[in-house]
RNA sequence: GUGAGUGUAGCUCAACGGUAGAGUAUCGGACUGUGGAUCCGAGCGUUGCGGGUUCAAAUCCCGUCACUCACCCCA
């Protein structure tokens, strides 16, 4: 019988890492909730069409990486690839729009993509992510960016990126694909096979390529932001002078292609140069159209997807505050209830307590105290029972004490 | 999906084709109301799995699986 291991691509998390993932954790909630975002969770997996529509068919994503099954009634449901889409649908679904607006959302959790794993990769992975809707104004997209860059460099990572492109709209993009286009198949020729059939399925990605010959090629290609609508002109020009109010840095990467189709106009990515080949710790951008290609009304919505196991791996591990753990021993079995009964009510004042159920000796008790780092072992054996008494030793000091046990919590008041 | 590297005790790692070992951890004892140190002892493995070559395979060959990293893609 063989045993039984994670799915490839998938983790445990536990201690000393769990530490850190709930510290990330915290620090997201307590950050995002200054800027009056709405935490909102959605399923882990929906209709399979919701990803289809909202991310686009002919994306990677939805082509290759989809865990998708069908239920027992049949049904074809996906495990999520990512939150956006689920967040509209969920605003959409309630009504939201009618109602409140703008609305800020934002998430934590898994998503699910089937890829090959690597340093930074994997098949389940944790993102958080925020959603604005309903805000067209070019300085909420700042203020996105901005909370997103800030937040990283308030955990402290350093060797930060902010990459920074507007993939522009459906004004403006078709016109800008054709002359891409054949700007393209006049040098396809000197492109990889690849890149090739690009030229047709998604000439963008043609920018991604990281072949010299490529990017030769793609060096001299006609660019989106020389092709840009007016509207997305003076939309991105906004959106860089207000990041300039918030004195926040960017890159200009002309070049920066986002995976989902439904990016419009604002589209950025942190990345670390501290990760490996996977540096995005952080991509998003603007949506103009998504929620209405879902059903919803005509409005529009930006935001931005973290990969927390990404950030967790410029955290190191956080130094946890170690336990001041009570042990109690007691030696003889037959003492076993009046230990039991002690820490029931150690811990109903909040103590962290441990005792040994199958302990034979107050000596191998003491030696499972000092295993499991405690601050403080509280012997209730015969002598203390006889006498009404506790004694307590400072494992640390190796000084004991012998009190009687109705001082024992006014003393641990003062001691522990 | 493609490529490369690595798979030996719970963990870290040894073993020219010739009896699978060390350190560490665990458990027991020296030490029967007091932990850490020291000493002694114990258990521990179908060498990832399957096949092949060989008198003989952890070792060489083939396949397969897993992990790691990279390509790809992305968070």
């Amino acid at each position: 019988m063989s045993e039984i291991k994670a799915p490839k691509g998938t983790r445990d998390i536990f201690a000393p890492e769990i530490d850190t993932w709930r510290f990330l954790e915290n620090a997201i909630h307590t950050y995002y909730r200054k800027f009056l975002f709405q935490e909102i969770r959605t399923p882990i997996f929906e209709h399979s069409e919701l990803f289809r529509r909202g991310i686009g068919d002919e994306t990677e994503v939805v082509q290759k990486e989809m865990y998708t099954f069908r239920d027992k009634s049949d049904r074809s449901l996906t495990l999520r690839p990512e939150n956006t889409a689920s967040v509209v649908r969920a605003a959409i679904e309630s009504n939201f729009f009618e109602t409140m607006t703008p609305l800020r959302f934002y998430y934590i959790g898994p998503m699910f993509r089937y890829d090959k794993p690597q340093k930074g990769r994997f098949r389940q992975f944790h993102q958080y992510g925020v959603e604005i809707f309903a805000d067209e104004t070019p300085q909420v997209d700042a203020e996105v960016i901005f909370s997103a860059v800030d937040f990283l460099k308030k955990l402290e990572i350093a060797d930060l990126q902010l990459d920074l492109n507007s993939v522009g709209c459906p004004q403006c993009r078709p016109p800008y694909l054709h002359v891409l286009r054949q700007a393209a198949r006049a040098h396809e020729t000197e492109l990889c096979s690849d890149c090739r059939r690009k030229i047709d399925a998604n000439p963008l990605r043609i920018f991604d390529c990281k072949k010299p010959p490529c990017e030769a090629v793609a060096g001299r290609l006609p660019l989106l932001s020389d092709h840009l609508c007016g509207e997305c002109r003076n939309h991105f020009a906004a959106v860089r002078e207000a990041l300039s109010w918030m004195n926040v840095p960017f890159r200009l990467n002309p070049r920066l292609v986002r995976g989902l189709d439904y990016y419009t106009k604002t589209a950025f990515e942190i990345t670390s140069g501290q990760l490996g080949a996977q540096n995005a710790l952080l991509g998003g951008g603007r949506y103009d159209n998504l929620i209405r290609d879902l059903g919803g009304p005509d409005m529009v919505g930006i935001g931005f997807a973290a990969g927390m196991e990404r950030i967790i791996l410029h955290l190191g591990h956080l130094q946890a505050q170690p336990l001041r753990v009570l042990f109690v021993a007691y030696g003889d079995p037959r003492w076993l209830a009046h230990a039991v009964q002690l820490a029931q009510v150690l811990r109903e004042e909040g103590f962290p307590v441990l005792l040994d159920f199958q302990g034979k000796s107050l000596k191998k008790q003491f030696k499972k105290a000092d295993r499991s780092a405690a601050a403080f072992t509280l012997v209730l054996a015969e002598d203390e029972i006889r006498s009404g008494t506790v004694s307590i030793k400072d494992m640390a000091r190796q000084e004991q004490v012998n009190i009687p046990l109705k001082e024992l919590n006014a003393w641990l008041k003062k001691n522990y």
